[in-house]
RNA sequence: GGCGCCGUAGCCAAGUGGUAAGGCACGGGACUGCAAAUCCCUGAUUCGUCGGUUCGAUUCCGACCGGCGCCUCCA
């Protein structure tokens, strides 16, 4: 497995610490509202990475955090409340908001498929505020950070590593520093805040300083820590926590252990809509909800999105959700067809014969070899369709063997461990559909064509589609 | 100003110092009661522009044009 590290810039192998075992921190949601797909597309590409090594043999230990105290939380929860409400009320009206979005945020993300028993860990920051704490006064133990009316700062002077990862020259950062320096009392304006001293109207804990809250970085440093230890081997989000987030965890964690905490940071790219930045005043801001209320299946969203290499941008529009899907449905369609016992036409020119199950091993070496070079999706899919398009080919004129069905099947579930786009049909539920497909088969029995077309179009009115076969039958499936 | 990314057919997109994967859409044909699915055929003499290195560059170097990101809200 190789994956771009952005700390040297560079493609790189992976070695995990501990052999066959991955340790994997992804930043989480913020959860103060419905994840948009700019965030889902982050969360798709920390599944895929997962995915994919779990699918090259690594067992995967997997901690995604929820930041569930932050500014935009505490602007949106304090709301209403009144200027006198006590701490204790404070803090609940904070939990009702973050538990709201928090199951939001797990229904979308099973509705793309990232089951929620995925994680080893799903830590909240506000269960780890001792943990924060004791990691802030380890850091004043070694010169690191210092209080200032009851904030605490970090002392970017004390780490000569800050700025590695970011590649920001520290003269740099100066010249471009635009920051209210007034607000708080620092050393430095580059100096940043591990924990912030309550102001009135917000929810705060008690802390050797006082009252107050912890400051956004130094959640992922103390959950990290805690949970996957000194040396973990991937660390991943979206691009634009690079700076400051990443850089300021690479500080405090490593500040505070005195070695190298991360292997290999890896970033997710952004994500446009019709070619701009998503902005609701731009009229382009989409949550996946909105998707699947225009009628958008879901898992063609994950596709769209997993079909595009995590390191570029990628412009979303309703156009490429649409081929996305159109795509889909060649995969899912050929699996339907491995599925069934072949029908050969047994004329027309073709290619040439080929030897199914050497094609087979081919395709699949080049499906994992594409997804293990960085994460490269769209070879490993151009694998697939020339699998597709070879085999229904031959299928087309010489049926494969039921034996060799069973192993391009087996391939497609394997492959769908990664993508989990095009799961086998599990519904059943269907008598009912059955049941018409029957009475239509007898309509056709008859010639009775426009009975048989009014059944065609009932069925095609709730969304399935019918496929009669040459030996008689009719497949269906969803549109 | 500093750091960095991108520009490949109508759209999406991979890729390599040796002559352009794959998907969607489009068109023609086959098959079909009609469909659906599938198959066959068809599309860049060319990889933003201009130079340079080279036997040879889309791939390396330089300049330019265009689009974009980060430089303490942000997936």
């Amino acid at each position: 497995m190789a994956l771009y590290n952005t700390l040297t810039r560079e493609v790189e192998r992976v070695d995990p610490i501990l052999p066959g075992e991955v340790s994997l921190y992804t930043c989480g949601p913020t959860v103060y509202n419905y994840a948009h797909i700019g965030n889902l597309r982050t969360f798709l590409f920390q599944d895929l990475l997962k995915r994919t090594l779990q699918g090259l043999g690594y067992r995967v230990r997997h901690c995604m955090n929820i930041t569930d105290v932050e500014d935009k939380i505490i602007r949106d929860s304090q709301q209403g409340l009144p200027p006198d409400a006590d701490n204790p009320a404070r803090h609940a009206a904070m939990e009702a908001l973050t538990a709201r979005y928090t199951a939001a945020f797990f229904e979308d993300l099973e509705s793309v498929a990232i089951p929620r028993e995925g994680f080893t860990f799903l830590p909240r920051a506000t269960a780890y505020i001792p943990q924060m704490v004791s990691l802030i006064q380890r850091l004043e133990a070694r010169g690191l950070a210092y209080a200032r009316e009851g904030s605490v700062y970090f002392r970017i002077q004390g780490f000569p590593e800050y700025g590695r990862l970011a590649r920001l020259d520290r003269e740099g950062m100066l010249a471009g520093a635009s920051v209210d320096a007034d607000e708080y009392d620092r050393d430095s304006v580059q100096d940043f805040v591990l924990w912030k001293a309550a102001r009135p109207g917000e929810p705060w804990w008690e802390s050797p300083w006082g009252a107050g809250r912890p400051g956004w970085h130094i959640e992922c440093s103390a959950m990290g820590l805690e949970l996957l230890g000194e040396r973990i081997d991937i660390h991943s989000g979206g691009v634009d926590l690079v700076f400051p987030h990443h850089e300021n965890e690479i500080a405090q964690s490593e500040g505070c252990i005195g070695h190298p905490w991360v292997r290999c940071w890896v970033h997710g790219e952004f994500l446009l809509v019709e070619g701009q930045k998503m902005s609701k005043s731009l009229g382009n801001f989409f949550t996946l909800r909105d998707l699947v209320e225009r009628g958008h299946d879901p898992l063609a969203f994950r596709y769209a999105i997993l079909s595009n290499h995590y390191r570029k941008l990628l412009n979303f529009s309703m156009e490429g959700l649409r081929g996305a899907k159109a795509a889909l449905d060649r995969i899912r369609a050929f699996r339907r067809r491995m599925e069934g016992n072949g029908e050969s036409s047994g004329d027309g020119a073709w290619k040439e014969a080929l030897d199914p199950l050497g094609r087979l091993a081919q395709a699949r070496q080049a499906f994992w070899d594409a997804l293990a070079d960085d994460l490269n999706t769209p070879e490993a899919l151009a694998s697939l369709f020339t699998l597709v398009t070879d085999l229904n080919a031959q299928d087309d004129r010489l049926p494969l063997t039921r034996e060799e069905r069973d192993r391009v099947l087996a391939f497609l579930e394997e492959a769908d461990g990664v993508f989990a786009c095009w799961p086998a049909d599990a519904s059943v539920e269907d008598l009912e559909v059955a049941a018409l497909v029957e009475s239509r088969r007898a309509a056709k029995g008859a010639r009775n064509w426009a009975e048989a077309d009014r059944i065609r179009e009932q069925l095609r009115a709730r969304g399935i589609i019918l496929e009669d076969r040459k030996d008689g039958s009719t497949a269906w499936h969803r549109a």
